[in-house]
Parts: structure tokens; sequence; C-alpha cells
DNA sequence: TTGAAAGCGATACCAC
DNA sequence: GTGGTATCGCTTTCAA
């Protein structure tokens, strides 16, 4: 481009706004915005018209004049659980340290933890119900439950985002997860080639009613019939998330299995299956698979004794779920059903690179309080 | 000024601006401004006092008016090879697509591709710093060479991010990248696991003075006698990114080492060295380990002919690059100089989900043109 | 050294 | 249906 040398900065390459379009119809931008908003009060023919025009400009919205125009407040609740504290606190961090960086002042982010995934969650989604909020961040972890109040949401176009499991029947706007059948599916690649195609195994899941346990325990059980049939799948123990009960029923089903090779470990509850292997002789020839990473399991993966782990990155999963509500909010974009995250293999070698994003939370730095523009 | 009735409905709640702290201060929003940018033209005094109401305040700024009011232009060169043409378009998609979700009017992106990863960028990059940019994304293929130029940027105050691959003496503001040692840890660890600790193995690398294939070999190695003692390295073949080269280095050796157990490959160039692996008898049974995902190695993941690849994420090092660069112009953070991303394990079971996002090229969606803000 | 005022490009109201 | 105009919170420039 040397048609001229210097620099001409003009005007010449700024993006049209609705003035200069008011302007070139011989109209007022009151109408030029009617037009582009699709609100009433204004004729179809000069719709068209502006909209043609809208069209052959290439119009794009300046978003920073209209979110400082815009008078709406936007709220989001955030409705996560408390128990599991690692994994879903990451989550929140994620969704925190997105909103913090994306336009400080766009969007009220208010944080509502309830008990637990099976607990106080419908009275929190009541609740915020109650407020004003336009967007819902939830852990569904009784979508049964939840679904008529997450119609009710749909009813008041306040869009829900369902963060790691879904809530199949209702009308959520869209479910941020990792793809639990992959999860599965992955941990059952490993086993599979770890234990050179042949052994007994057994998986250890929560609830065989939530939908992100039974796809991981299914895509788990597919991919062994289909890849590797002379693994024996030897039992499945169901743990509910609860500590003494996967000790206890642990301990029996692996006594229970001579020549146990492999444990798979659905949910986040693998602590005390760890013990229980322990306790066994010969627990180091037993290759172990888990779910998630957090503190407890660090040492354990350093040493070998879990051979990997899937992590279900809730950090992204919270970034990803708050940019979608966001451009929602702010872009109007509608999101497509499922954001399906892949998981994340974690083993002795990574595992490092893993735990310093968990500590830092981060992969981007954070802006700093009243930092200047330039430079 | 006319007082009407709306204009006493004060909202509490909103955060202080610098008009609010101007006021409380009885000085003018000018004096505040001056102060919390380190401005000439403000006493000391003065601006003490307005950088400690500011602090007990907690005020931030709002992005969308400075945004708005900001005269500046802000440009980012984006100078990528287009070779290897799968990964850096990918890297490419990467910066475009969260640009295009940033702030459309904030920042304006130029793509300047040069012919491969050692040619032609050192020319791109003087070009660059020929015209009016304040940020430029680059790909160091000759790190040496474009060295004194990334000098010659920071002095003019341009911030250079580099991508993939870093320029170690250089003082570019950060480097965004996988962590090389991890890939090839991670490899060794799979490998090593795969193969029930023992057997021979194959390294095929591409150039040993390329530091990130140098990390990835050094890593493997490392990992392979800390971890996996019995297992053998029978060879490394430096096949210098070419296909013909790899392919008849490959039979050369694979003939030479009998009972081959194990391949890894630091680099794209697997597909001659998969040729190679075919030729021979039995290749089912020697497990491979290759680098980088692209339509190629589909079908062979597909077949279990691959075992794994070592995905380095091109997608997001491009979003992620371009966040950095973006925060840095926008908001004034200074990112840590080094970013490292975990790589990723990509088989059978995970192989559709990483080929979504290389195809749809998002894990979130993207604005429509004109669209309105609320629901 | 400081104050006052004119934008930036939208939205949200008025009044016709 | 339409046109006008006052914001939004900040940057920038010109006066004092």
């Amino acid at each position: 481009m040397a048609s001229k040398k210097g620099r001409e900065k003009r005007r010449t390459d700024r993006p049209a706004g609705i003035r200069e379009m008011a302007e070139t119809l011989g109209v007022s931008i009151g109408t030029v915005d009617r037009a582009l908003h699709d609100r009433p009060g204004i004729s179809p023919a000069t719709r068209r018209m502006v909209l043609g025009l809208a069209e052959k400009l290439g119009y794009r919205p300046n978003v920073a004049a209209r979110l400082l125009s815009s008078r709406r407040r936007r709220r989001v609740a955030v409705l996560f659980p408390r128990e599991i504290a690692s994994f879903w606190d990451l989550v929140r961090d994620g969704v925190f340290d997105i909103a913090r960086s994306l336009q400080p002042n766009g969007v009220e982010v208010v944080y509502r933890p309830h008990p637990s995934l099976v607990e106080g969650e419908v009275e929190a989604l009541e609740e915020a119900l109650r407020e004003d909020f336009q967007g819902i961040l939830l852990a569904p972890g009784q979508p049964r439950r939840v679904e008529p109040l997450i119609r009710e949401a749909g009813r008041r176009g306040i869009a829900v985002i369902c963060v790691n499991t879904d809530a199949p029947g209702s009308d959520r706007m869209c479910t941020v997860s990792v793809d639990a059948a992959a999860c599965g599916g992955l941990a059952d690649e490993l086993m599979g080639r770890f234990l050179g195609g042949q052994g007994k195994v057994v998986v250890v899941t929560g609830f065989s009613s939530t939908v992100d346990h039974a796809e991981k325990q299914q895509g788990f059980i597919r991919a062994l019939r289909d890849g590797f049939p002379s693994i024996e799948l030897a039992a499945v123990v169901e743990a509910h998330d609860d500590e003494t009960e996967a000790y206890l029923k642990c301990v029996d089903t692996f006594a229970s299995v001579a020549d146990l090779a492999g444990v798979y470990v659905t949910t986040a509850n693998s602590p005390p299956v760890m013990r229980a292997l322990a306790a066994r002789k010969r627990a180091n020839l037993t290759t172990t698979i888990t779910s998630d990473l957090f503190p407890a399991l660090v040492p354990l993966i350093q040493t070998g004794h879990i051979a990997a782990t899937i992590d279900q990155r809730p950090w992204i999963q919270g970034q990803i779920a708050y940019r979608t509500m966001y451009s929602h909010l702010i872009e109007g974009v509608r999101p497509p059903p499922f954001v399906r995250l892949a998981p994340h293999v974690v083993m002795r070698s990574n595992l490092s690179l893993s735990l310093a994003r968990m500590a830092a939370g981060d992969e981007l730095a954070t802006p700093a309080p009243g930092a200047p523009v330039g430079a």
C-alpha cells in the first residue's frame, strides 16, 4: 500500500457509526437506532432502508459506546456448591478472573454458594429468581428438581447456563462441561494400554443419577467393550461421593476380586479408594486412574500410585461459562446448546504445570487497579 | 441546568468515578486524571491526595469510557509463517477469534504472513517497525536474526510477544508457548507405561539446534532415564523437518533395530515416519507417539497406529497471545515473561473433541453483526 | 499548576 | 413515526 508516503490517519478508515448513517440517509440517529434494534415506532420502509445501508457499510456497533450509554444493569448470579471445595472453587475463580478482565463495569457478578451439590441448590435458585438477575450460572446437581425453575427463568428471559453437568429436559440456554463420555473413554484407553489389554478392573462412581457420573461410567464401559474386550469389568462401586461409604465398599470389593489390575474412579472421591487400595498387599501392582486434580492427589501422582488423572479443567469451565454469559448479555450472542471441553490427562510429567495454574489461577496476568492505558 | 424530577435518583451502589472523586476533593476532573495517570502538571501534594482517595474508594476506571474517549489508535501486527499451514493457521485463528470477541473497536489487528518459519520473517518485522504498530505477535524462527529488531521495538515502546517459540536473548515482553520439556516428559511417561517399562525406542526429531525440538528430546530422554531405566533408547534420528530425509533415515534405522517397541516423533514431521513403520513387518506391535494434530494424523489415531499425539494447542496459544497483548495495550497490564501451556494428550477417545475445535475454531460462539444488547 | 469544556458513539428519553 | 438531546465516564485540549 504505497500510494502516498507519510501518515494520513484521517477519519477515512474509521468505521461508520449510526451518526454517519443517519446523515447520509437524512434521518435522525434515533431512527437508525430503532431500525437496528427492531424497536417499535418505525415504518417498515425506513427500517429496510436503514438496515440496507448498515449491511452495505458493514456496520458494527461500538461496544464501548453501547456499554457506556446503556443504563440497564446486568447482574449475573453464580450458584455453585461449596462442597468438594477445590473443584468448585476453581470454577468460581475462573468466573471471577475472567469477569474482572472483561469489562469491569459491564456486569455485576454475585456469588451465592450453597452447601453441596445436592443441598440448597433449589433454594438458591428460587431466591435468585426473586431478585433482579439477567443471567444465572448453575451447577444442577439435581436436574429433575431444578428443571421447572429453569423453565420459569426461561419464561422471564433470564439466561441460564449449566456448568459441569447438564439439566437435560430444561431449556437452559447452554451447558458448559467437559465431555464426560470422553473422560470415560480416555480413562479406558489409558487403562487398556497400561494393562497391555487384559486384566480385571473396578469402576468407582458417585451417583448413577447424576448425568455427569453416569456418562463417564458409560463412556468407560463402552470403550472397554469396543477397544479392549479382554479386559474384564469386575465390579462397579457406587459410593455417593461419601468418603466412608467409598472406603468400606472398596475394601470389600477389592478383597473379593483376585488379581485386581486396575481401578477407575469417576469422581473426586478418590482418596478413600486409594486408602482402601493401600491396605491391600501388592497395592503397587494396581493401575489407578482418577478424576479431577486437587492437593490430596499430588503426592499420589508423584509416586506413581495414581497413573493418571482426568482433569475436568474447572478453572477453564468457569471462564468459558462466564464468557458465554457475557457475550450473550452484552453482545446478544446466542451460544450453542453445548460447549464441550476436552478433558486433560494429567500425569507425573505435566503435574507441575497443572498445579501452577491451580495456584496462580490464571493463564493470563490480571489487570492492575488503576493501570494506565498506554505503554 | 434544569433540574427535573428524574435527576434525584442517584444510584448509591454505582462505583465511584473520577467525577465523584474530584467533587469530594474539591478539584477538577482534569486534576484527578493527571494524578491517576502520572501525567505532568500536578503538584506532588495534590497527586498524593487524589491517589489516596482513589485507593480508599477502590477506584477502578471504566474501561468502556476510556476506550470510547481515547483517540489513540492501537494496532497490532501478526507476523506468522504460512508454512506448516495447519499449525500456524490455527494460531492465527485463535488470535482473530478472540480479537473479534474482545472489543471489536478497541484494537486493529493486521495479519502479515511470511513464507516460512525461517524465511521472510526478518523482512516482515522490519516492515512492521516502519509502520505505526503498538504491538507485534511474532514467531521467531531465527531468534538470532530478529533479536536486534526486537530490541529496537522495545526501545520504541512497541510490545513484542513471541508465540510458540522463544527469542531468548531479546527483551520481548513475553513468550507464549507450551512447555516443551513437559511434552517430552509426557510422551515418555505414556510410552513407558504403554510398553510395560521395557523395550527399545527410537526418537525422531527435527533440528537439534531449534530450542523447542531440543527441549522435547531432552525432556523425553531425561524422563526415560529417571522413570523407566529398563527402556533402551536405540537411536535418535535428526530429520530436519524434511519428509524424504525422515522416510529414508527411518527405514534404515528401523531396519537396524531388532524388536523396536516404540517411536516418538517430536515434530509434526510424522507422516513419513509412519510410512517407514508401515513398510515393516509386525508394524502393529510398535507403539508410536507423535506431536501436534493435523488431518493426516486422524486416520492413524483412529486405527490405533498412533497411540497418542501430544498437541501443542495452537488455537489456544493464539488466543492467549492476543489476550495478553490486548490487556497490555488496553489495560496497561505487564504480563509475566513466560506463559507456559500444558500440552494435551490426544488419543482415539478424545480425538473428535480436538478436531471439532480445529474445525469450528472456537470454544465460544462468535458475535452476530449488529446483535442487540438484551436477551 | 489547575479548571472548564468539548468530544467519543451509542442509548433512552423527551417532544412533536 | 420521527427528530432532538441529555446522558454515560473518561481523555484531551485550551484557558486561566
